[in-house]
DNA sequence: CAGCCGTGGCT
DNA sequence: TAGCCAAGGCT
């Protein structure tokens, strides 16, 4: 009755990138690694990255043992820069409670540090091949598209999208597992927010978005969060200040930074709340 | 659960 | 050009 996974893995097969942590012989800790940088983060700017990471940290012990300052400089400038702490934690859990081996279980990656429902599936099926619903953004849009006819699915995820995706999985750990990917993929690389490559999908045929003459998006209204100005922008201001410096940096480099003190104030507070900067003495302030 | 948390490339 | 968007998670 639905033939898309099995046309969606063939044109995998055929069609998938060459990614660090898909070639044969990775690691789950690098999987782990990519997933992480890979939360609303391109392929493209993590690609450097994430061959950096993985040279100077090559397994959870190996982060553990470096500080969180450390971490959250090698990070540079993905964004976010608390997945990167929340990595490190996450390195120091495996480290401590599972032999330094990243857990192979939905349930015990899902207690980790940084780590939901989305990366937990990833994980367990890119690294250990096991059946999940992985429902990233890209899953959901192309299920959006292919079998209920809208350009994209809603804001949140609903149950009823959650059983629709459950009812495409294929059976077995191997083909869900490459199902995982692929329907990933193909939202990638075709399947597109913006501009789908129509002409070139392998299930344009069986798509039901394709087949209403693909009517725009008509559901609740998709937030999009501004920047400039922001309580964010200026975080990112002033923490790059401290990532890019060799020592301690004084107040005034930061105040110097961002003109509304009291936002400046604000958002450097919370960097020290979260535990992406440290004060180290009265008035200096430098990565933990 | 809606809002917050970075950054840069593309159209 | 100014949005729009990118393999989410946390509170």
């Amino acid at each position: 009755m639905n033939d898309l996974p099995e046309r969606v893995l063939s044109w995998y097969a055929e069609h998938q990138r060459d990614l660090p942590w898909r070639r044969p012989g990775t690691t789950p800790w690098s999987v782990m690694v990519s997933e992480f940088m890979l939360q609303q983060t391109p392929v493209a700017r993590v690609l450097p990255v994430h061959e950096a990471w993985l040279d100077r940290w090559p397994t959870p012990s190996a982060l553990a043992d470096e500080t969180s300052g450390e971490a959250v400089r090698a990070w540079g400038r993905l964004g976010y820069p608390r997945r990167a702490l929340r990595l490190h934690a996450a390195a120091t859990v495996i480290r401590d409670e599972h032999g330094g081996e990243v857990p192979d279980t939905y349930e015990q990656l899902l207690a980790l540090p940084g780590v939901g429902d989305y990366t937990a599936a990833a994980i367990a099926s890119f690294a250990f091949g096991r059946r999940h619903v992985v429902l990233d953004t890209n899953v959901r849009r192309v299920l959006a598209r292919t079998l209920t006819a809208a350009e994209f699915a809603a804001p949140a995820v609903t149950r009823a999208e959650r059983d629709l995706a459950g009812s495409v999985l294929p059976g077995s750990d191997e083909d869900a597992a490459a199902w995982a990917a692929a329907s990933m993929e193909l939202g990638a690389v075709i399947c597109t927010a913006a501009r789908p490559a129509c002409e070139r999908c392998p299930v344009v045929d069986l798509c039901a978005w394709h087949a209403a003459g693909r009517p725009a998006y008509d559901g609740p209204a998709r937030k999009v969060q501004d920047y400039a100005g922001t309580d964010r922008q200026c975080r990112g201001r002033l923490l790059a200040v401290v990532r890019d410096a060799d020592s301690p940096v004084p107040r005034g480099r930061l105040e110097a930074e961002w003109h509304l003190p009291e936002q400046r104030d604000r958002a450097l507070a919370s960097l020290l709340a979260d535990g992406l900067l440290a004060e180290v003495e009265p008035g200096w302030f430098a990565l933990p």
